[in-house]
RNA sequence: GAGGCAUUAGCUCAGUUGGUUAGAGCGUCGGAUUGUGGUUCCGAAGGUCGUGGGUUCGACCCCCAUAUGCCUCCCCA
């Protein structure tokens, strides 16, 4: 018999984990509810070609496909061309319907889109949506990195109100606020002032080139980001253009200020810059004063996905080493994609599995999370077993959370498993306790005990 | 997809230049203690040394493959 295991990249979590799971949940839960977004749910699975080709030639790569069923009775020309497409798989990166049709869902963007296509005569557009499920990539594992993840975003689509993108930044600072989290910076750009950039290094069509290679100026710093921005064939030219921008210091206005008069030729970047400081203007309205996360505006933030168009933002807690836990963006045309063209979409994601991690890290979680107050009551069999269990039913009913100790054990191993759990109280029914219409009552932090009424029992442990 | 490190009891880890019977702490179970846990004392159980091959008279140890974890690249939440 082999030893039981999980799936690599996927984890069990047990009660107190799910506690605080929960807690991280229900913190973003009622923040997505305050700023008016709708709970959305979608199928763990989508059909592949929903997926495929909506997150890069990377992201494609890592979809988890599900093979189709009764791939055993293809008979015929069926069977022939199924093993034809066989043999390709093994050659090359390619799928067929003949093999799998289906994927688990790569994250909560693209099925939203998805669902507003096929919904989009019953929404009431602008639609807010938030979405808390988990998802799927065939990534190798590592630290802040699973197989299986959750990811809780909050849309906004059918309305280009930059007002959008302040809420969202809002809500991302409210978050992470409530949670406690320290050194929060949320980085923001455009896509169109690195459009723009492109425009000025005279190679537009090398953006995504450009803008990958700037994102690694954090890791590698700029000779890094030299070579790499040489080998993806930008000019000399190009990269002095491109170093003038990022040695943009100051403030977020001095920043915008600055690449205003670097931008002038490209109509793209100035269309960035004007859209991120209406973008900063708007949140400046809305936002407490109590919320300490940064907000900076970064030009050298690219993201990956290469469905955003306009401002994208990015978080990251500068207190511990660990990639970004929540990122988002404008998109013009991701319904498009399903042939719903003109509605454009903007929205963010957090991902609660490296924030968690984060709040692990740094100890922050709330002490009384998993310390339920609870009550046992011990089992002393026949008459007593009896008496026990109404006195259950009559703490249920007045809204205490309780237990019996469904076996008449040694009262020691009773004792000992209310104090595993961390029970805070027991209850006592015993002979005495039952002649006299009394319980026992045991407070299980101080050791203390006193015989009381069920009517007091109750008062005490609420 | 590429590279590095690790894997020994339920958990955390020792161990041997390849040599008979692989250890500790914690935990578990039993007893002291069949109405008083968390403290104490006594005792016990628990391992094909991740898995599969190979080298060797002999492998937990060396070699190869593979799985899982961690780390780096890539990419991302």
């Amino acid at each position: 018999m082999s030893k039981p295991s999980i799936p690599q990249g996927t984890r069990d979590f047990a009660p107190a984990v799910v506690r605080r799971r929960q807690y991280i949940l229900d913190t973003l839960r009622s923040i997505f509810e305050q700023y008016s977004f709708q709970p959305l749910e979608t199928p763990a699975m989508e059909n592949l070609t929903t997926l495929t080709g909506k997150y890069g030639e990377e992201g494609d790569r890592l979809i988890f496909k599900i093979l189709n069923n009764g791939l055993h009775e293809k008979k015929g020309a069926d069977r022939d061309k199924l093993v034809a497409d066989w043999d390709k798989m093994l050659e090359k990166p390619f799928t067929s319907p003949n093999v799998t049709e289906r994927a688990l869902r790569y994250d909560l963007t693209i099925p939203f889109a998805r669902f507003v296509v096929m919904n989009q005569n019953d929404l009431a557009f602008p639609f807010r949506r938030y979405q808390m499920q988990p998802v799927w990539r065939a990534d190798r594992p590592q630290k802040g990195r699973y197989r299986e993840f959750w990811q809780c975003d909050a849309d906004v689509v059918g309305s280009t109100s930059l007002i959008n993108e302040a809420e969202l930044l809002c809500i991302y600072r409210s978050a992470f606020h409530r949670l406690g989290l320290p050194q929060i910076e949320i980085k923001i750009n455009s896509r169109k002032l690195l459009a723009g950039i492109a425009e000025l290094c005279g190679t537009p069509e090398l953006m995504m080139d450009i803008t990958i290679a700037l994102d690694k100026l954090d890791k590698i710093g700029w000779d890094g980001v030299v070579k790499e921005l040489q080998q993806r064939g930008i000019s000399d030219e190009g990269i002095s253009q491109i170093q003038k921008v990022i040695s943009v210091t100051g403030d977020n206005e001095a920043k915008l200020s600055a690449l205003e008069i670097i931008m002038a030729p490209s109509q793209s970047g100035l269309q960035g810059i004007e859209e991120l400081r209406k973008t900063l203007a708007y949140h400046a309205e809305l936002q407490d004063t109590a919320w300490n996360s940064a907000l900076t505006v970064d030009i050298s933030l690219a993201r990956g996905l290469n469905y955003y168009t306009g401002v994208i933002v990015e978080v990251v807690c500068k207190a511990v080493k660990m990639g970004s836990i929540g990122g988002g963006g404008r998109y013009d045309d991701l319904t498009g994609l399903f042939g719903l063209k003109g509605l454009s979409g903007v929205g963010v994601s957090f991902g609660i599995d490296r924030i968690y991690d984060v709040i692990e890290e740094l100890g922050l979680f709330p002490e009384n999370l998993s310390v339920g107050s609870s009550v046992m009551i011990v089992n002393f069999g026949g008459a007593n077993e009896e008496y026990a269990l109404h006195v259950l039913k009559q703490l249920r009913d007045a809204g205490v959370t309780a237990e019996i100790y469904p076996d008449a054990a040694k009262f020691d191993k009773q004792m000992k498993y209310a104090n595993k759990r961390g029970i805070s109280y027991v209850i006592l029914p015993g002979d005495e306790e039952r002649e006299k219409n009394m319980l026992s009552l045991k407070n299980f932090t101080t050791g203390e005990q006193q015989m009381i009424t069920l009517q007091e029992v109750i008062e005490n442990v609420k």
